[in-house]
DNA sequence: CCAGTATCCTGCAGGC
DNA sequence: TGCCTGCAGGATACTG
């Protein structure tokens, strides 16, 4: 679900509400994930503790609290709720926090593909999901890095965009729009794309990214914020889910095309 | 090295 | 109505 706008919307959520609250306990049972959760080893660690910070890096948040970090990612469906102790709980609810004040922070994910994670001190750079990932789009000069890490690549542009260890937040739908207004076709190896070109591509991804946010992300089913709000930029996609419609540049029905396991859709005319 | 595919899991839409 | 299939915002471990 949540790429880099959504995961920072989250992020500014939390960061709102979170920052200097005290933990009581933290309730959950142990269930594979993409790594397995721990909610006792988690409990240990945050319990009495105040979160202190609220970081993101790509789609990766780091919730800092005493000494050390929980590390989440959310997968295809996971969500943060935070609510009070008394409303229901949704199914599906892996991993809750108990708040001072009657609050609470759950962490809920149908897929499972997502997981949570405690880094005691020291082992956050050492985590293998973190060390791997290229440059944060909002952080890095990436009118600078993009052409440099996907020029000499032999793979189709699209499954540049959506690798994390070359620029790290990028998803599905925002590599689609990225695409689509740099106007480079999503099959094009990196190497057969200028660097005025990938330049190109590195502005659109960051104007994309930044449209969103302003928008609180994309809601298509099921987004929300940490505060339950739904996103807008949905209203605003160009080429993400709009295959067999007008190109909103020269009108010509959008193609659909699988790259790398991913639909894609894409203007054969803008698109080159 | 690569590119491509299978895999983890649930929910939902669409076809019959 | 109910069953089946395919697909979904992600990341990684394989295969060839």
């Amino acid at each position: 679900m949540p790429e880099l706008p959504e995961v920072e919307t989250i992020r500014r959520g939390l960061a709102r509400h979170i920052v200097g609250r005290r933990v009581l306990r933290v309730e959950g049972r142990a269930v594979q994930m993409r790594r397995p959760l721990d909610p006792v080893q988690i409990g240990e660690a945050l319990q009495d503790q105040r979160f202190t910070g609220v970081r993101r890096r790509g789609k990766y948040l780091l919730l800092d609290a005493g000494s050390g970090t929980l590390l989440v990612h959310l997968g295809m469906s996971g969500q943060f709720v935070l609510t009070d102790t008394a409303a229901d709980r949704a199914p599906h609810t892996h991993c809750v926090i108990l708040l001072e004040a009657g609050q609470e922070l759950r962490l809920v994910d149908p897929r499972r593909f997502g997981f949570a994670d405690w880094l005691a001190e020291g082992d956050e750079a050492a985590d293998a999901s973190l060390t791997r990932l290229g440059v944060d789009p909002l952080d890095g000069d990436l009118v600078a890095h993009l052409p440099c890490a996907y020029k000499c690549r032999r793979v189709p542009v699209k499954s540049l965009l959506l690798d994390q260890r070359l620029v790290a937040g990028i998803g599905n739908i925002y590599a689609t729009e990225a695409l689509w207004m740099a106007g480079i076709r999503p099959l094009r190896r990196g190497r057969d794309i200028s660097v005025d070109r990938l330049e190109t591509l590195a502005k659109c991804v960051v104007e994309v990214l930044d449209a969103a946010i302003e928008q609180g992300g994309t809601t298509l089913k099921d987004f929300v914020s940490a505060e339950g709000a739904q996103g807008y930029f949905a209203v605003r996609l160009q080429a993400y889910g709009r295959e067999g419609l007008p190109c909103a540049r020269c009108e010509r029905p959008l193609k659909r095309a699988v790259i790398g396991g991913r639909a894609t859709a894409w203007c054969s005319r803008c698109q080159t």
